[in-house]
DNA sequence: ATGAATAACTTGTAGGTACAACCAATATCC
DNA sequence: GGATATTGGTTGTACCTACAAGTTATTCAT
């Protein structure tokens, strides 16, 4: 137990902002996508990881690693969404433990119909508030952080692989 | 109804950083103040709010906007608190429809007890990861993102009036 | 093989948050 | 000065998420 090594009043000011950030940010990407398309910001997610995988299906446990989602949580959200008939599980050959989710056609139009208006906002909220130097800043600090949040990137699946 | 502009490959690399940390942040803070205090991240931000403010009392109103939170929500964390003996509330003479919140004594002591832990916290998930270079940067972009997300600077008090 | 440990999901239950409805007090308007 | 609108706060209800327990299938040791 050493002694605390304290914010500075810099730090403090960063911190503040970040913390502040952290807190307004997600609130305003589910308002858009639940105002327009009526999904979570987390349901969009995990439709947009589907649209991505090969045969646009994937493993319940993998898409739960990649989404950041306890089983449980994704289990039931997978429920809704097979409700209102945007994906479909299924079995899996490999193992009978497991399960299957597929985007439905009806989930890939899904996607295809919100992703303008979500890339809209991010823009409207992020990027374009930003010059093209910060963008790439902020990637930069972005990738810094992951390694301790993220140290296997179980977020990032294709991408870069 | 434009054409949508789409995101350029570095913006996209960007985004998926940048929302990775915005899924997994939190959560990593919540889980050192619910493990090493049994508070939310939230709950905690309540207390070191009244701790900052005159008298460490606030107009229930006044701590709702500063926290982002919704009226409801607020009320019932208060009234977790209060059980917890951390905070009181009391009738506001200025205006008889309104309530006082009060950090109590114990409750000022729990957040000088929390605070080293938090901001060992803060450190080693965030600003030791990056260089002090890096800090400065992410404080001005998180600035320029609080323009847009926080135009009333709502979730800034006292800190430069 | 057969029994124990583990893995992939699902479901029971509890706690948290949002939206809407509610009550009490103040401000406004004629 | 009395009806109406607005503000401050709490509570009812519904949904969402977490934690723990349960179910079925696989693996591994003997």
């Amino acid at each position: 137990m050493t002694k605390t090594r304290w914010l500075t009043e810099d730090e403090q000011t960063a911190w503040v902002r970040i913390a502040a950030v952290l807190e307004l940010l997600p609130g305003a990407l589910d308002a858009q996508l639940t105002r327009d398309e009526d999904l979570t910001h987390f349901e969009y997610f995990v439709l947009a990881s589907l649209s991505e995988a090969p045969r646009r299906t994937l493993r319940i446990t993998g898409l739960a690693s990649m989404t950041n989602a306890t089983l449980p949580r994704l289990s039931r959200v997978l429920t809704g969404l097979e409700k209102m008939g945007l994906v479909e599980r299924s079995e899996c050959s490999e193992d009978r433990r497991a399960k299957n989710v597929t985007l439905t056609e009806a989930g890939w139009t899904k996607v295809v119909r919100a992703a303008p208006g979500h890339v809209e906002n991010v823009r409207g909220l992020v990027l374009d508030q930003l010059t093209s130097e910060q963008v790439e800043q902020l990637s930069t600090i972005a990738a810094q952080l992951l390694k301790r949040l993220d140290p296997e990137g179980r977020m990032f699946v294709s991408t870069r692989g």
